[in-house]
DNA sequence: ATCCATTTGAAATAATATTACAATATGACA
DNA sequence: TGTCATATTGTAATATTATTTCAAATGGAT
């Protein structure tokens, strides 16, 4: 994510946060995962993270481990997972203020890159329609939508 | 899918001109696939389509060829690969005569079945809409929205 | 019939994820 | 502070999903 230490040190705050509000505890292992996630410039899977996590706070940590922060992180709405890749991301926004809005995931399928943004507000009240007539009751749902990058469109 | 055997027939031999129209050929087996898929009322693993068609059509596939089939399928849109699951389905409109639409699944979390049903355009624009501002060049997109259907609602 | 391309099989292994149970750490509170 | 209950983490085994590699078989075209 190309962050330097003050931006992470500042998403770390909030972070931190947002866990005393629900209730949560944010431990050092899984601020390290946070960590681990903000400092990639990629979805990672889990072994991935166990792995860095191995080279970065020199100590080894069990893949279990990372399944359960990671779902800790994401209760937290401080992680993502990618299900079409089966990778995590760390949120974007954060250290943002305004009320988290429902994530829409721009899958870069030739760089890998991924980009977040907000859902707009026409889109869920579209996928809201739609789904009323099917008599069906949404959950706050993700998009992950894949494509190709302006980079990678170049080539 | 509760199909009867007039109606699975005939899907059959819609997939057929499908696979004649593309150049791509349609054999034994990756039909077995298909009409594994459309036998189910769930979606399903490439697993348990293999245990599946061991039963149904008393003959061992491997897993291996399973995947090799569906891969086949889903590139003729036969079948889809709902990729917040790890699981297959046979594509809702195989017999429809109109243009294949971008499909949107409902999942209900909790009784596993899932829908189908073709995106409105509101929400192909507003996407459309959306990603443009990312400088990001969508491929078909499939949209998964998981949540609880009407019937699990009751409870 | 022979050749080439496509499809399928076989075996091993990789990658992702979960189950079940034990150990440890943390916070509440007597 | 010491004890208890709860939450967190570790350990080991295993399940589930998917891919790699190479070989065999099949199907059409000539």
């Amino acid at each position: 994510m190309s962050l330097n230490e003050a931006e992470l040190t500042h998403i770390i705050h909030k972070a931190e946060d947002t866990c005393v509000e629900s209730g949560g505890r944010l431990t050092v292992k899984r601020k390290n995962i946070l960590v681990a996630l903000l400092s990639a410039d990629m979805p990672q899977s889990a072994y991935e993270i166990a792995d860095y996590y191995r080279e970065a706070f020199s100590e080894t940590i069990p893949v279990m481990s990372v399944y359960r922060m990671l779902d800790f992180l994401i209760k937290e709405s401080l992680v993502h997972k990618l299900s079409s890749t089966n990778k995590y991301v760390a949120c974007s926004h954060i250290a943002c203020n305004h009320v988290h809005e429902i994530p829409q995931f721009l899958i870069c399928d030739q760089c890998h890159h991924v980009r977040e943004v907000g859902v707009k507000k026409d889109i869920i009240d579209a996928l809201q329609n739609s789904v009323e007539n099917a008599d069906f009751y949404l959950n706050s749902p993700e998009l992950e939508l894949h494509g190709v990058c302006k980079n990678c469109r170049k080539d």
